[in-house]
DNA sequence: AAAATAATTGTAAACGCTTACATGAGTTAA
DNA sequence: TTAACTCATGTAAGCGTTTACAATTATTTT
């Protein structure tokens, strides 16, 4: 069943059936109608592989994210599917880890089936190692790449943000104002975002206090066990803080589990803010306070922007989302 | 830059280039070295869509997954495109959300891009009116499907099953033989697998009281907050229970809020049994006791079945893997 | 009514690959 | 030495579209 089956069951040449497929307007109503019934009628589809030789497209954008059971990645990709979907593309979806190789691979395998547009969703796919974005800048030689929570100069790189340095900022200077001076700042990674954060939360301190006391910043693997005994460790140590911010929400839920262990009161004795405004924030007890940043707006953002660039219209290669506070019952706001 | 580069630099045919490209053995090794140094050099890489309009395959498995936001489906599709990766095939994931038509729509989407076979993770795509099926057994009609956790009788349909009858009745026994007789089941929705849920909840208290309460079979909608409240009202309402048997962790979680209200004691005065293992098993306050069903076990099964299958040999198909419960502090066992 | 123009349709050449079949070069057997 | 065979390579015909260009038909203008 091909394009010549329904040319000939419609008494047209193919380029015409091929023009309605296309939604070519040199077509007459009458003849548009009858091709349409036709492929109707023989439930004829288009082949993509013949399609994608001529049009050298798959009217697909291929979207990358490094771990869809982060619920703020989910959500993300939960969007931009929607998104891409309003405006006429198709989407592929690679999770790929957090492994650099994977990503490569990942990568490689999308601009091989020659998607139109690549989206990276997450700080995650940029390196600490500037180096290591190699890959992304090389892809964005071939396709638009856009880049959520991310940033690389490069002109044919588009990046939408979430405004990360004004939500800690804000966070540590709502903690700041109710006198709490020692607020432990837990972060992941040292990624664009996570350096953002950071420095969100050095400047409001730095505001406040005039000095920022660097054994408040604290690294740590992004699970609850992990984030829960190192605070233990720290206590221990004779590191004194009577708030904790946390750069993602599972981190936040560890030092509800460390108060636990202390028998410390949430928020009496100890604060806590968490990041992303996730599921997990309201699983926990006491509900966890979060930043909330927006992400439906940062997938319509970025797909909006994505099909003005496919379009070849000038677009801006840099637009951030401000977000806010999901206030809980882990702080006293 | 195509085939016809390569060849003209490697002073062979285009038919000898593409004899080493798909690993063809008739080629002399000298001229296959020379071939690939060439393709390197010239960082050549086939195109998709000659190649698919050549083979008419792409070479890529199509993975279905109603919510990768969900951990039990994110890690399935994990193990799944590990696995397939191991066996030398791309998969493109789709999320599709539960709602029928996008489930329709994101199938069609696979087949019209021509992938080899289409692996549907989880028994949400199973609809409780069979008809609704359809879709998927006209699609078994172009390329194999495999079924995880659902179960279609269809020649060309291949499923993999965890052991849910088994799941639910161990965990109702167990809560039984502690004397807790009164235990609510909260499902939330009659999926296949939801039927073998409550199939096992029925049948372990049936051997034990002979009769079941269907007071005590509750529907839900799979959020914190539904679950809770739907217990509050049942409380007020004069059901009495002593345990709870949730078919996904985010229930449990639920009933632990309800716990929380009620001032109840876990386990002492309720005992709460959850599904899938997850990370809000975890989470929550006390943890929760688990039933784990193995995913990695499951998906490499279906990947390797899979590999079977588009091999064509001779495959069962169904396969069931049977899973264990995590214990933690929802229950006294 | 003829000429000019616009709208519609058709023809045929790409697009870059795979592969059946043909060819040619070595090897072996008689 | 030649016939029969094997192995390596090449030729050319598809695969199912898109689209520039040509051809035809319909419409408007004069």
């Amino acid at each position: 069943m091909n394009i010549y089956d329904v040319s000939e069951r419609a008494r047209v040449s193919i380029a015409t059936v091929s023009r309605v497929i296309n939604g070519n307007p040199n077509v007459s109503e009458k003849t548009k109608q009858k091709v349409l019934a036709v492929m109707e009628e023989l439930g004829y589809t288009p082949n993509v592989f013949a399609r994608g030789l001529g049009l050298n497209s798959m009217n697909t954008i291929g979207i990358m994210c490094a771990d869809s059971s982060d619920p703020f990645l989910a959500n993300a990709v939960y969007f931009i599917e929607r998104e891409l979907r309003k405006n006429g593309y198709d989407s592929f979806l690679c999770c790929t880890g957090y492994a650099l190789k994977n990503k490569q691979n990942y990568l490689s395998l999308l601009l091989s089936k020659r998607v139109d547009a690549i989206i990276l969703v997450g700080s995650g796919f940029l390196e600490f190692n500037k180096k290591d974005n190699a890959y992304i800048i090389k892809a964005a030689g071939e396709v638009p790449v856009m880049l959520i929570n991310g940033y690389l100069n490069n002109p044919n790189i588009y990046c939408t943000l979430c405004d990360d340095y004004q939500a800690t900022f804000t966070a540590a200077a709502l903690l700041l104002e109710q006198g709490i001076q020692n607020i432990l700042y837990l972060y992941t990674s040292k990624s664009y975002s996570g350096t953002q954060k950071m420095n969100g939360y050095k400047a409001a301190v730095m505001e406040k206090l005039q000095s920022v006391n660097e054994d408040l910043i604290q690294c740590c693997p992004g699970n609850i066990e992990a984030a829960r005994d190192l605070l233990l460790r720290l206590s221990e140590g004779g590191l004194k803080f009577k708030a904790v911010i946390a750069v993602e929400d599972i981190l936040g839920v560890g030092a509800i589990k460390y108060a636990k262990v202390k028998k410390l009161a949430i928020p009496k004795d100890l604060s806590i803010i968490g990041y992303n405004n996730s599921l997990l924030a309201q699983c926990c007890e006491p509900e966890l306070t979060s930043v909330d940043n927006h992400v439906e707006t940062l997938s319509i953002s970025t797909v909006s922007t994505l099909m003005r660039v496919l379009d070849c219209q000038k677009v801006p290669n840099k637009t951030t989302i401000s977000n806010d506070l999901n206030i809980r019952n882990t702080t006293n706001f």
